[in-house]
DNA sequence: GTCTATACTTGGATAGAC
DNA sequence: GTCTATCCAAGTATAGAC
């Protein structure tokens, strides 16, 4: 471990705890033991460190997505794969959180490609979706793209919800109702 | 409207458009036009006058809910006038934006402000559902409350989605596909 | 009730020695 | 590459005069 991966791991880490406005080059370096010289000898500042931490996220998270929507099975079976997958409900989702950051949304760096993500893994259900429709599992009225920006806003909303109330119980709540509406949605 | 009524005012505005933790006094006085010692006369500080703030935005979402949820008509036309309500979008949700700040999570006053006013429009929301299932318009084995915190769930999870993308339309498709969902359900 | 002055901390970054 | 010292602005609050 390089200390410019220290540095790049300890910003994952705190953007995700509070969010990218709220993290200081201090509290970076506190918690990753590098020293003040050598963090601004690895990068531009805080924001240069923002963006490879969030890069590294989004590698993460598409890899993450990619292996829950390949499992066998149904469209709705991949999708409750999806959304079913364990998840540190009360942290919230490291991109849905940066996204309600001032700061991160006056960035276009860095608000891009928290969209980008975001907008990658709705394409992603969408194709699901729309190979469940083909195989006649969903009806043709099913429209992919809305459905699919239906399932991933529940997801957010649930880590919203569920945080508010700081209670997972919440979370699981919206997750398996929007699964039952999918359900009631088969053939 | 007196000098504490204003600083009410000024801080719901930043509280929306910034959240908490990144609202300073300093942009409160500029906001509202009020001096230093006025601000520490009325409120004990930022805390104490978010509390006032928050409550304020409570009573007003109460008002508008039941208005929603009181229209003529099926549970899901109920449903659409909530979901369909005209939003300033790109801002996002007044209380789903606080409770992605840490310092709101932290302060007990603050954040059970938000989760009681979140909490309240779930069951708003689940009144309206079970009254479809009695009166035959769902199906008995639509869960209320599952299908409430899906419904609220969307709802924010629409706004992240939008602010990420910066724009309006993310939130429509989300909110129309979980208003499709719920037709295919009706019987 | 409101104003100005003051105080102390933290945020974010640079300078220059080693 | 890393360390310490330093800088200036902003955040949050208090003190005391008017």
């Amino acid at each position: 471990m390089s200390t410019r991966d220290d540095l790049v791991e300890a910003t994952r880490e705190l953007l995700w705890e509070r969010g990218y406005g709220a993290t200081s080059p201090r509290a970076i370096l506190d918690a990753s033991g590098v020293g003040q010289g050598s963090m601004y000898h690895h990068f531009r500042g805080k924001e240069a460190l923002a963006q490879e931490a969030i890069e590294r996220n989004a590698e993460e998270m598409r890899a993450q997505v990619v292996m829950d929507l390949a499992s066998e099975g149904s469209s709705l079976g991949k999708i409750r794969t999806y959304l079913g997958r364990k998840r540190e409900v009360l942290k919230g989702c490291r991109f849905g959180k940066l996204v309600q950051d001032a700061d991160v949304v006056k960035s276009p760096k860095l608000r891009s490609q928290v969209d980008d993500t975001l907008a990658w893994v709705q394409v992603q259900l969408a194709a699901v979706i729309a190979d469940g429709v083909e195989r006649g599992e969903f009806p043709r009225e099913l429209n992919p793209i809305r459905t699919a920006a239906a399932i991933a806003a529940t997801l957010q909303g649930a880590y919203v919800l569920a945080r508010a109330a700081q209670d997972p119980d919440v979370f699981e709540n919206a997750v398996e109702g929007v699964l039952d509406l999918l359900a009631f949605a088969q053939i």
